[in-house]
RNA sequence: GGCCCCUUCGUCUAUCGGUUAGGACAAAAGAUUCUCAAUCUUUAAAGAGGGGUUCGACUCCCCUAGGGGCUACCA
């Protein structure tokens, strides 16, 4: 049988970690079996929808670059894969398990079950067991029922839970799990009176409806399952498979969440992320794939990953390691790969033109200068926003620093300008192409001025590019071109030697 | 409170009864070096606690502790 598995995530936020490390391991699930990966829409709560947030969900994983075999955009045998287009579907299951038995329409008004809630929340300190609802519709005679829903009055339709006896199910990375069904959910609404389903019934219909053979969703899941396959008994029909996957948490233990820090796929974006980094990265969250090696590509991936290699305990977000990650990335892209991929925020940072969308729009002489610019920086960069600071000083005059930021230690301003003035006597006859050349040059120069060759170059360093943290040097002043660099050198000399 | 899941260096992990408990990030030290990086070398760092089972437990079982999740007409 062919492997069907989905991410179905509800479109009331952004996409963030935790939803695309569920959905990367489906897909590599899918990938490793020869199966289907498909995307549902699971958009059941009217009161938290936004459009927005779907178009998040395309524009999220098309950056990352893995994508859904069915769903609502690309089609597929099982469509529609919008939930709220299947609305008929799930009353229509809802009123067929009324009709078997399995539920029950329920009459009770929204403020007696607050109280319910309120009363059980008080009840904390005591016996506990009391909680949720307590089944007040359960043995409301069917025709009364009728008569009552004919008669206007709003309902929801509840599943029965068995009263005793347990409930068990086979998790493939967590084993046999058995549940009392005294501790299920009482009587969960399937349906509810704005005539959507609750994300309970619409999972299962909608699962069973498309062949899904493998459920793999977070930890968090876990305590409704025996419900979920309470309901599939109840419909008559085999459950899938479940996979329950650990938790992402943030530094402090807890489930990972804004206040963490960055977790939605956009910031990251924002934040010069590469996608390939993140891939890499949220894969090894809980599990492991070759011993040691770090680094793979999605489609490595796709063809190692096993169930078995994932691990059961939850993990804890690591910031600085997805760093570490996304340095090693930026340093396989070719020059033409990161110059691309670095253009929008240069253009975002007015260093390099921009249309009036605010896309790149460099001339050929920029272009040219950021390609240039690729050998220096690659090994600097730790995300694709370090760029900009980074090569600010290509694009523009750096501001003036301060005259001491000049001035190698033990040494004084009257000689630092000395340096700075030897520096620009003999930087014209330098070949700026050839870098071991110049360097010689700079060396028999500061051998020759009694001065380290570091002192030599900080204040010239300083004058050129206006910081003492700068890219190689020589290959810097070629690319800002001679005659400035002497400009701001004569600048430089003036600060000292007023 | 109840129910459920989990527990190897600070973090992510390897180990599927017998290892000097391995790797990666971070940290520290060193090498290299025109600054900063990058790179290379080295160091420090772990089986929550207590009982069993076994010739032998990180590994299997039980208890305790700790952490997390769920407990809605949200997903």
């Amino acid at each position: 049988m062919e492997v069907r598995v989905r991410y179905a995530p509800s479109p009331t936020g952004n996409q963030h970690i935790g939803g695309v490390r569920t959905a990367l391991i489906n897909y590599l699930f899918a990938r490793s079996q020869g199966g289907k990966f498909l995307l549902r829409l699971e958009d059941t709560d009217r009161t938290r929808y936004s459009d927005e947030y779907v178009k998040n969900l395309y524009d999220t994983f098309k950056w990352l670059g893995f994508y859904w075999d069915e769903g609502p955009d690309v089609g597929g045998p099982s469509a529609p894969y919008i939930q709220s287009e299947r609305f008929a579907l799930y009353k229509e299951h809802a009123e067929k398990l009324v009709s078997m038995g399995q539920a029950y329409y329920c009459f009770c008004a929204e403020d007696r079950l607050a109280k319910l809630h309120a009363d059980a929340q008080d009840e904390e300190a005591g016996e506990g067991g009391s909680y949720g609802y307590d089944r007040r519709c359960r043995n409301v005679d069917p025709a009364e029922a009728s008569r009552r829903l004919a008669a206007g009055e709003k309902a929801v339709i509840r599943l029965k839970i068995p009263l005793d006896g347990t409930t068990k199910f086979r998790d493939a990375l967590l084993g046999d799990i058995e549940w009392k069904n005294a501790d299920v959910s009482p009587d969960p609404v399937l349906l509810k009176s704005d005539g959507f389903p609750t994300y309970h019934l619409a999972n299962i219909v909608d699962d069973h409806l498309m062949h899904i053979t493998h459920v793999m969703r977070a930890q968090e899941w876990i305590s409704s399952t025996p419900m979920h396959v309470i309901m599939y008994r109840a419909f008559g029909w085999t459950p899938p498979e479940f996979c329950h996957l650990p938790m992402v948490l943030g530094q402090d233990g807890s489930k990972l969440s804004k206040r963490h820090g960055a977790t939605s796929l956009n910031e990251f974006r924002k934040n010069g992320y590469l996608p390939e980094a993140l891939i890499n990265y949220v894969a090894h969250l809980g599990c492991s794939y070759e011993e040691g090696r770090e680094i793979f590509t999605l489609k490595e991936l796709e063809g190692l990953f096993r169930v078995e290699k994932l691990n059961k305990a939850s993990a804890v977000f690591d910031y600085t390691k997805l760093e570490w990650y996304n340095g090693q990335y930026i340093r396989m892209k070719t020059d033409a790969e990161l110059a691309a991929l670095v253009m929008p925020f240069l253009a975002a940072a007015g260093l390099v033109a921009a249309g009036s969308d605010g896309a790149p729009a460099p001339g050929p002489a920029q272009a040219a200068v950021v390609l240039g610019a690729m050998p220096l920086v690659k090994e600097r960069l730790k995300f694709l926003t370090d760029a900009a600071p980074m090569m600010r000083y290509l694009f523009e005059e750096p501001a003036l620093p301060a005259p001491e930021e000049f001035i190698p230690k033990k040494l004084d301003a009257a000689r630092a300008a000395e340096l700075l003035a030897a520096a620009a006597a003999l930087l014209p006859s330098c070949d700026l192409a050839d870098v071991p050349a110049c360097e010689a040059a700079f060396r028999a120069e500061a051998e020759r001025l009694g001065a380290k060759f570091g002192d030599l170059m900080m204040p010239l360093r300083v004058a050129a590019t206006g910081s003492r943290v700068s890219p190689p040097l020589f290959e810097s002043i070629h690319l800002v071109g001679l005659e400035k660099c002497l400009a701001r050198i004569e600048r430089a000399r003036k600060l000292l030697v007023p």
